[in-house]
DNA sequence: TCAAGCTCCGTTAACGTACACGAATGTATG
DNA sequence: CATACATTCGTGTACGTTAACGGAGCTTGA
């Protein structure tokens, strides 16, 4: 029953000190080239692997890690939760010597991100956690952080051709597909009318949004059913503003069965049906903030999807730290299961993530 | 920016040496009563936390686990799937010198559970898993290990009266009502019929399945809609047998819409679904095994339950290793979300859990 | 030829905790 | 009063790793 061997061990088999056994596994040099290979053999042959209990006490290195994601205070705002998930994960590693630069900036000031990205740049990082919302001004600072061999992860949605260590997020059009396979259980063949409403701003152009529409299209054009899908665009300044044009929007079609809200205001139309008491009206949504948890306690929302903001925070923090504390799990990205919550299962989704 | 305060410390501010706070901290003796409120009230002062990481460095301890659960090799077996869980958990735990006494039986023979009994009995055991499967004749077990002070937590579903320091499961009532919940979408005002199909002899009495179909009853009491359910426990020897009794339940039914499976066993009713064409059939069942999957991917099984079978080996080992070890995180269980799982987002759930 | 500068490598002190050992007291017993 | 013994406490080593330090041996140039 031998435990797992140590420096030391390998030290013994290959007769050399300690400290040249650890210059060969961190390649710092000082080492002939014949030593060297002798040591790499008996690492080889022992399978070594280095205890990471012991490597992070006695490790002095402390890690920079910078924070660039939208500021929320709120539980009613996605991006609330992200944090959360990223604070929980810095709590489990307090004892590798972390230390956060949060950079929280207006997700509707684009000058806010510009002012907290050249915040983080005087900073001397060693890794960086964002999310690609102002793609155009984040590619910059993205080309600075390679540039400077700084890593950085990912969060919500991927940039494919970038060099990021990391990407957490779940699957846009996959989840759609789910959200119109729902819908579809719940519908006869009447040949029903199906609205797709949503609410950001064109300007964020955030793609996330728009592939989930994709997924809920294709999956009808694929189905038996025949369904009509209507997509619309609101934008409002006053409650007033958006009721009339929900009202006008619910005058213009037939035989309306179901409401698929793309992005996750979808407590907006929840509270408007309320008052309709359009209640046979299935209404499917996205994440699970605090309104949307009450409408869909209450059966106004029927379903929403959830992408475990939380964990996703927790994910991006963790797989970061571990790349850069060389206990590499090089997984590249990992995706979030697309979590179906009802009325009767969010009890134990509800805050628990 | 002072970092947490170590033992060295708490020696310093109280004037003695850092064997003493040692022994103040694990309550070792050896110290008078006087130095020991002195010692101890430092240690609150500074609000001092051990540092886990130097701790199981230095520990000498090792921890014996043993893990009584039913066996299995197959991946169309639940209890294949929170072995798994173990297993993982138990690789990280490797620096804190565990040592799992895996006690798999054969869960048909109550002869094989009585013997594995009496194998971990003989060992030196720190902590036991187990799932209350064999009710009686765990019950001399369990009174055996509260007698020796042994810590053991559960699996699967709890029991009551008892003394374990962690359960992980899923509410068994309230999966029942999300299975009703999502039959109930797809029904229509026709007062359909029901079936609750079920395979487990009852000689095992597991309250889990009956549980589920309370829940399921539950549901449909209070719901608008009119159904009629019949319920039936199907034993069957051979693939023939199977088949009649399936034939005979299904001539009896008149307007038939969902089928309800409350135990694992969904994809018998599939396969024999599958044959007859009878598609229109609502399919809703539990765990995700892999023959379960396929006839999901198919569309012959409509709603699979999935209560993350691997993540409750995982947390049951994880919690009870951090309760031996004091880093106790004192949540005495943990109830797995009701995961919803259709065709269309099953990818990012199978084998991920 | 010898100091200066390499390269290569061994030694050593941390990191914070656990625990054995033994020294310094105090107390009881003859 | 000497001895035995118990109580209380400090010291030292270990866990596996990191990383600074410095020594030995070699090469180089004046």
């Amino acid at each position: 029953m031998q435990s797992k061997p140590s420096i030391k061990d390998i030290a013994k088999r290959a007769n050399v000190s300690i400290g040249t056994v650890d210059r060969v596994l961190h390649n710092r040099g000082q080492v002939s080239e014949a030593t060297r290979e002798k040591v790499q053999k008996v690492i080889e042959e022992l399978n070594y692997e280095p205890n990471i209990i012991a490597r992070s006490l006695a490790s002095k290195q402390d890690f920079n890690i910078g924070i660039l994601l939208p500021r929320s205070s709120s539980k009613n705002d996605y991006w609330y939760y992200p944090a959360v998930g990223i604070q929980k994960a810095a709590a489990e590693h307090q004892y590798v010597g972390l230390n956060l630069v949060e950079a929280y900036y207006d997700l509707n000031l684009v000058e806010s991100f510009q002012d907290k990205i050249s915040l983080l740049s005087e900073k001397d990082l060693d890794g960086v956690i964002t999310a690609p919302i102002y793609k155009n001004e984040l590619e910059d600072y993205i080309n600075q952080l390679e540039n400077s061999n700084i890593k950085y992860s990912l969060l919500d949605s991927d940039l494919e051709d970038s060099q990021r260590s990391f990407f957490v997020g779940q699957d846009p059009v996959q989840s759609g597909r789910v959200a119109a396979q729902l819908i579809d259980f719940t519908l006869q063949k009447d040949s029903p009318d199906i609205l797709t409403l949503h609410f950001n701003p064109v300007t964020q152009g955030i793609p996330t949004i728009n592939l989930r529409e994709d997924g809920f299209s294709e999956y009808f054009n694929h189905a038996d059913t025949e369904v009509k899908v209507s997509s619309h665009l609101i934008l409002y300044t006053s409650k007033e503003e958006l009721n009339s044009k929900l009202d006008q929007i619910f005058t213009d079609v037939q035989n309306l069965k179901a409401i698929f809200v793309p992005d996750s205001k979808s407590y907006l139309v929840a509270e408007y049906l309320e008052n309709k008491t359009a209640k046979d009206v299935v209404l499917a949504g996205f994440d699970l903030l605090e309104e949307n948890a009450t409408y869909l306690r209450k059966g106004v929302i029927d379903f929403i999807i959830n992408q475990q903001p939380i964990t996703q925070g927790y994910q991006a923090l963790n797989q970061l730290i571990n790349s850069l504390i060389q206990k590499k799990e090089k997984i590249p990205s990992q995706n979030i299961p697309i979590d179906i919550i009802t009325s009767e299962n969010i009890k134990y989704y509800d805050g628990l993530d």
